[in-house]
DNA sequence: ACATTTTGTCAAGTATATTTTACATTATAT
DNA sequence: ATATAATGTAAAATATACTTGACAAAATGT
């Protein structure tokens, strides 16, 4: 399932999927898949990612 | 890092290591690692066992 | 309409999460 | 003191996260 939240929040920053991918060091085909949901990124790229869009795991990455 | 909320959450739920292995399908030296706090599990993983331990993700996996 | 940026996607390779087997140590119970 | 369960740790194999390079489609700006 898509993860919508994460791509508002990248949004919400005004930040394109390249830009995030340099922010936290990897490559844009990694935020695309991990937007569009067909994989399983593992927790410390999701802390890093939750920090630069200045919100928690809860918040991107846990569902109800 | 060791992860001793998770450690602590395992033990308010009277599980062994085994257990919780079991209860999230991987094995326990999987368990033992993300303990012990050298290596990185996926998200996936991550949310199985914050749900065998009724925990949220910012609460076992959150730092500060 | 054209140029440029952003996004979606694919295939082949590399790095690393996870498994399996195995053994030693520490705790718990009888 | 002895048995059993629980934990710590290691090496080799397997599964999969992530990269690199590349191309097309969609969006955005002028």
């Amino acid at each position: 399932m898509k993860n919508l939240k994460l791509k508002s929040a990248r949004a919400a920053m005004d930040m394109s999927q390249q830009q995030l991918a340099d922010a936290v060091c990897v490559s844009r085909q990694t935020i695309n898949a991990i937007e569009k949901g067909d994989y399983n990124p593992t927790i410390n790229l999701c802390i890093s990612i939750c920090k630069a869009l200045g919100k928690t795991l809860d918040e991107l990455f846990w569902n109800e």
